[in-house]
RNA sequence: GGAGAGGUAGCGAAGUGGCCGUACCGCGCCCGACUCGAAAUCGGGUUACGGGCGAAUAACCCGUACGUGGGUUCGAAUCCCACCCUCUCCGCCA
């Protein structure tokens, strides 16, 4: 969320900043006209409660000193009635004026790139060597159904589209690959957590998921207002909402290994074969709360510990910034990173890594205090992923395969996997 | 699921219709005194948000907020209703 003194002030930069995400430009005049009103409506409202506050000091007098005070309490009730009237319109459009706010999505960095999609992400550096091969690459649907880990068809009949069951060598590697990522995540210095993996609508808010996004939530039926989460970053940015952090603290950094839960509303006919869209799959997450000052170098750092699970796994991969018609409603500055998949000859998405400036902090009332400090601030939020779990089973599939169908795996792995280095037909 | 207790500032905690949100008291924190310095002690200070303004996250005036939402009343932390959360006991349960 935007502070509302900044969009008082900036309308119209905001306008043409929001041009930048080239999405349905903010209806400004219809904030401007809610602010109005709000101010009129708190005007009038306000005048009268001191008047009232006054007479009741008068009536609390009189009927001390056993006089009547009948001509006040007439005079009084009208009053009340007329705060009422203006009590209740003034809820209402602090209500529309909030949820205007709510729906307006960060403003993007200078540094975020004009463009309109995907095709207008420069590449800011490459990693590592794409691995070469004599003979055709596979896709790693095929090479996990062919050895037997991966399988879409039982997991239609258990769910749907878009699951998949792993057994065995599938089912280890992925367990391997997820506590790898935990121990990366902790050695840079991040706290492990295992938080709900369902929120009620408070913290869906908080990190900018609702109330415009529903459609891309799964949403439990029931008399609490509960949602799946769809990324960690959801618990984790929120664990503070509420609180005063310790300027000393900061940066405050913690990492989750959880499921992520998408609808994929709207995704019909994308991806539909294999790991790299599904409802359900497993993330590791990393979220800073950073000092405001820093949060930029924050996003490198960030960054870095993403790309050091890739270099250990040693896969190849790029990394581009997402311009500002691609970039994610909280984010003013995105890093994805992107890994090779020689079966698909692309590099697709493992990671993006964004800086939420204090458009999250806002929205949940994440704040810190300098010890001493007069007033609290908002740190700025960041969030990672570190990596997505499934993903990386592909590009360890893809880039792993052998002419035979068998997969080497990346050493970093073996100790994982009881020194496991390769599958082929006969691994259980 | 049943019975009971509770939710007030960073923390503990008082307050049961107007003199108690200008929120008792204590802890913490900040400033000062004492001290070579510190501890202890003593004195002072210490909620947030919104409106009027404004360059100001400065003063000043006003308003609002005692878990959340309603209601009663001229006036509610206080009375009534609903809900949420926490704790204790009982039941059930991985």
């Amino acid at each position: 969320m935007l502070d509302l003194k900044f969009v008082q002030k900036n309308l119209d930069a905001v306008a043409r900043s929001l041009q930048k995400r080239c999405k349905t430009e903010p209806d400004v005049a219809e904030f401007a006209r809610l602010d109005e009103k709000r101010k009129a409506l708190i005007g009038e409202g306000e005048a009268l409660k001191a008047e009232r506050n006054q007479a009741s000091a008068e009536i609390a007098k009189k009927k001390r000193a056993g006089e009547d005070a009948a001509d006040i309490l007439a005079r009084m009730g009208q009053v009340s009635e007329r705060v009422k009237t203006l009590d209740t319109e003034l809820v209402d459009i602090e209500a529309a004026e909030r949820d205007w706010l709510l729906k307006v999505p960060n403003i993007p960095d200078e540094s975020t790139p004009e463009g309109r999609g995907e095709e207008d992400n420069p590449v800011q550096r490459t990693w590592g060597e794409k691995p070469s091969f004599d003979f055709k690459p596979k896709e790693h649907w095929e090479l996990g159904q062919a050895l037997g880990g991966l399988d879409f068809e039982r997991a239609v009949k258990l769910a749907g589209s878009r699951f998949c069951v792993s057994f065995g060598w599938a089912a280890r590697l992925e367990r391997a690959i997820s506590t790898f990522m935990l121990d990366c995540a902790a050695e840079n210095g991040y706290t492990e957590v295992r938080p709900p993996l369902i929120v009620n609508k408070a913290t869906m808010t908080g990190t900018g998921q609702l109330p415009k996004f529903e459609e891309d939530l799964f949403k439990l039926r029931g008399e609490q207002e509960y949602y799946l989460i769809p990324t960690a970053e959801v618990p984790l940015t929120n664990l503070h909402a509420g609180e005063v952090l310790d300027e000393a603290q900061l940066p405050v950094t913690y990492c989750a290994l959880t499921p992520c839960f998408r609808s994929e509303a709207g995704s019909y006919g994308k991806d539909t074969k294999g790991l790299i869209r599904q409802h359900q799959f497993y993330k590791v997450e990393l979220v800073r709360f950073a000092h405001p000052g820093k949060s930029f170098d924050e996003l490198e750092k960030l960054t870095g510990h993403a790309e050091m699970v890739l270099q250990r796994l040693g896969l190849s991969y790029r990394v581009i910034t997402l311009c500002g018609g691609d970039l994610g409603f909280s984010s003013c500055k995105t890093y994805d990173i992107e890994v090779w998949l020689p079966g698909q000859n692309k590099y697709r998405e493992i990671s993006s890594c964004s800086n939420c400036l204090d458009f999250q902090a806002r929205r949940a009332n994440i704040r810190f205090k300098a010890r001493g400090a007069k007033k609290a601030e908002f740190p700025h939020t960041l969030n990672g992923s570190g990596l997505a779990v499934g993903r990386t089973l592909v590009a360890v599939l893809e880039n792993g395969q052998q002419a035979d169908g068998s997969i080497v795996i990346p050493e970093a792995l073996r100790p994982y996997l009881g020194g496991l280095s390769r599958i082929d037909a006969a691994t259980k």
